[in-house]
DNA sequence: AGCCATTTGTTGCATAGGCAACTATCCTTC
DNA sequence: GAAGGATAGTTGCCTATGCAACAAATGGCT
């Protein structure tokens, strides 16, 4: 057992394992301090920064699924952070604000978000991490891009 | 809606966008391919790799928790592809490992892996993917020593 | 040998997350 | 302005994942 895993240098799976970590402490954290999911604090985190807008903009902005986010505002509404009103332009969808409580919940929000990534980042120059983030950027357009059957047609090295 | 979104340049989102991509894009293929799921893919890789250990072992070698090994290990051995036998130093554990079709399959499966790795990492040179590496490993073990209290008792800048 | 803390594997429960299907509304086309 | 396809939001279902609690077995200590 003293064999290192070869699974230890596959990267898809150390991209996993780092992911993980980092975003189990944070969710952690929010969970502890506000009782806030991972959605949830992400819908909070773009309200607060674009102010109103619908569902279906919140998803384009999250990345996240549809049924996440409305899922998160739900709670939100619920727990009075999140109002909702009519559109005008549009009878299917809903303007979404933070309330004046949602406000004051943002406001400590993201000093915290951006003091755990100072910490999580600490020792890293601003160089090496805008490199780190385009590396992710790539890696993960290139894994969209990488056509399954275009793998299946070869056999990948063996006979 | 022109503005970019301040979350697009948190890291540990960024990292976790990326990462789910990648982890879906491989979870897709093997479970296309053979109807593995990843944590019956990753004891798969390891026995293959290390031959007759335990669950434990397996444990800690994946970082996974201790029910998902479980989970994989019994629909492995259910789908023919691992076995047991007991382990005369240790009552409470079995011996794993691969069956002759398990190790057939293990044949097939390491090459796609490296060869969706390759793919996925297509256009980095090694340097890059080793520095990518390093940081990867530090951002999973600087998340875990951040302590919670710390934050808490300051108040991050907010008077 | 007998007791107690620890460890391994297992099961059950509770939660998160995604997908498919549905309703209501909108927009285009005729 | 009626019909059809598209879109926003919602609900339900199914799976994945993790923790807590448990049983069986071990090892240390007296």
């Amino acid at each position: 057992m003293q064999q290192m895993a070869p699974l230890a240098r596959f990267l898809p799976y150390q991209l996993s394992i780092a992911s993980n970590a980092v975003s189990g402490r944070i969710a952690q954290e929010y969970r502890a301090r506000w009782g806030l999911s991972v959605p949830e604090w992400r819908v909070m985190a773009l309200l607060g920064d674009f102010g109103t807008i619908t569902q279906r903009d919140l998803t384009r902005l999250s990345l996240m699924d549809k049924v996440a986010v409305n899922r998160a505002c739900k709670v939100l509404e619920d727990r009075g952070l999140v109002e909702r009103t009519p559109n005008a332009q549009d009878g299917r969808s809903h303007l979404l604000d933070l309330t004046a409580s949602g406000r004051e919940m943002h406001g400590q929000i993201m000093p915290l978000a951006r003091e755990m990534e100072r910490r999580i980042c600490a020792g890293f120059s601003d160089a090496e991490l805008d490199t780190f983030r385009a590396m992710l950027d790539r890696l993960h357009r290139q894994s969209e891009i990488v056509d399954a059957d275009d793998i299946v047609s070869d056999n990948f090295g063996i006979e």
